[in-house]
DNA sequence: CTGTTAGCGCATTCAC
DNA sequence: GTGAATGCGCTAACAG
């Protein structure tokens, strides 16, 4: 059994509230009877109960993080990059996996708000129609990350989704490649359709019609990987791409080995670009040339944001952080050379 | 603002006693008041506020995790298979990541018991003294995992590291190697300390005497194999070993690459095996034969056992579960013939 | 500056 | 069966 802050009253001679007054600075205190509390503190080891501040204050020092599935690196690394920032700042990280399921979602949500969270963090692409409702009515802090709203109705930090890919596909283009597909998460996400946009961008810029059998929405893993790299260079034996543009490095690695299954050697035969830049990127056979997203600046970039906007909560200010990206060459692709 | 008890108390015209009983169905209530209630309920999304509840009940329906750090593959696994199986149970997670500090997970025991946290699960190998002293005077159940406890104080569940790794070595040992290298973690974790008792006893076993100064001590992940590997292949670039084992496979991916850096092929030059079987094991080139780990099993079993011990309450039963590890042979480790 | 009191939202004892 | 009253541990008026 833990002390309450009538022990210390007690056994430091004063009121409860004066207890109150010193361990949370609020009204001034006398040196003396501060000094007289705070030994009885110190020697009580008390620390006021959280869950009582809570039932009053409405505040936690609890932050609710919405992910698909931490079981996903690049996922992992953003979280460990939220929790270290929020750690440091005395908050706590309440996980939840979502799946990407609306309905999920709304239910953290709306559990996370009766647990008086002091705020959320979103990884689920662009704000849904659900998720608008349940802020506007609600009013707690959010970031989305990994999108970028326009509208500015939400704090928001992620890289230029449709640059990025812009770019992947430009720098495939300008190694001679003009035969492209492209591996993507599934098009109900906000993220693949701007990905996907500066795909076709990028072709489109250079005189090249994308080709829609080219182009395969499943998810971001390895196993979604290889089956699309299956299909894909199964049914177009003599007739495949010659480049191919992931949204993950997992699905790139799932490319690779599909398209090592089927006699193809990267990157002479097909290149292979990736995205993230997760460590594996790294290491692999061949070294993945991927887009790099500055994962742990975006986990503690989301978790400074949302800190700060519950510092400064009811100015209802808005904020949007695009960070840098970048492409990183290795050697799952190759210049065309004819 | 959500509504309360008293809304619908007023609503339903009856006490705020009689809504809490046929919430809880703590008291008998008489069939025509339950039905009017619950329509109250129903009509105003009523949903009792579980911060006071916590503060009468002390449970929260939350449940704290310990872990090293979530950005390691196989942890995240775990983690996921621990989160999937309390959020169907009506649970929620609170992630901690510790770093595997001792200062930290004690810092997070209080926070969590102070949060009443209805359990915890500590990934933290052996429960360390100040881990003992906090569970003994707190009493609240906990599952420690990746660790068997022998003396049978706290709950546990683990494969057998002992034997996972000494059937690892034997694997080894029986493809005709005879010079083995081990790759393990920090000599200050228990499961590292197992584990190489497990890697010496099999060496012993079958005659050959370990070489201490091929015995690397670093961390779990890539870059601590990398680092290992390089020192090993580099100083002795002759009397090298044919062979090396691994506690993780991130570790074996970057053991690779170091070797080929070295101008090693692998499997042909040096054998190297994993520990875990990640995703990315079977997708390696080459694919990296491995011990496997039930991880999720590994998970949604710490989970399980935990919410079974919160549900027996008091009756202080532990249990220890062991789950069984298996060889997966793949391709990065080859047979002797000479 | 300090103490007394009310009340956050709920479960629960005690009367009826 | 049901209602009134008490208190979980704390903060925040309100007095003094």
């Amino acid at each position: 059994m833990s002390y309450t802050i009538k022990d210390v009253a007690r056994l430091a001679d004063v009121s409860i509230a004066t207890v109150s007054r010193v361990l949370n600075r609020s009204k001034p205190v006398s040196p003396e009877v501060r000094e007289k509390v705070m030994k009885v503190v110190d020697e009580l080891g008390y620390n006021p109960n959280p869950v009582a501040r809570t039932l009053i204050m409405k505040e936690s020092t609890l932050i609710g993080v919405l992910i698909p599935d931490v079981a996903n690196t690049f996922i992992s690394m953003f979280v460990r990059g939220i929790e270290k920032e929020l750690i440091q700042h005395g908050y706590t990280t309440l996980l939840c996996n979502t799946n990407g399921d609306t309905d999920v979602e709304l239910h953290y949500l709306n559990l996370l708000r009766d647990k008086y969270v002091d705020g959320v963090i979103l990884l689920t692409s662009a704000p849904k129609p659900e998720q608008i409702e349940f802020f506007n009515k609600n009013d707690v802090p959010v970031i989305f990350s990994s999108h970028t709203d326009k509208d500015g109705r939400f704090s928001s930090i992620n890289i230029d989704d449709y640059q990025a890919t812009y770019d992947a596909a430009k720098y495939l283009i300008e190694l001679g490649h003009r035969s492209i597909a492209f591996f993507c998460g599934p098009m109900d996400y906000y993220q693949t359709v701007r990905r996907y946009d500066g795909y076709k961008q990028a072709l489109a810029d250079h005189g090249i019609t994308a080709r829609p059998e080219w182009v395969f929405d499943k998810d971001y893993n390895l196993d979604s990987g290889y089956k699309s790299g299956m299909e894909l260079f199964a049914r177009v034996q003599e007739d495949h791409p010659t480049a191919v543009c992931c949204v993950s490095d997992m699905i790139a690695i799932g490319a690779i080995r599909a398209a090592e299954d089927n006699g193809l050697r990267v990157p002479e035969d097909v290149s292979v670009m990736g995205f993230d830049d997760i460590p594996i990127a790294g290491a692999y056979r061949p070294k993945i040339t991927t887009v790099r997203q500055p994962v742990y600046e975006l986990g503690s970039g989301s978790a400074q944001m949302l800190l700060k906007q519950i510092r400064e909560k009811g100015t209802g200010s808005c904020e949007s952080r695009v960070l840098p990206h970048g492409i990183i060459e290795r050697e799952s692709c190759r210049a065309l050379t004819d």
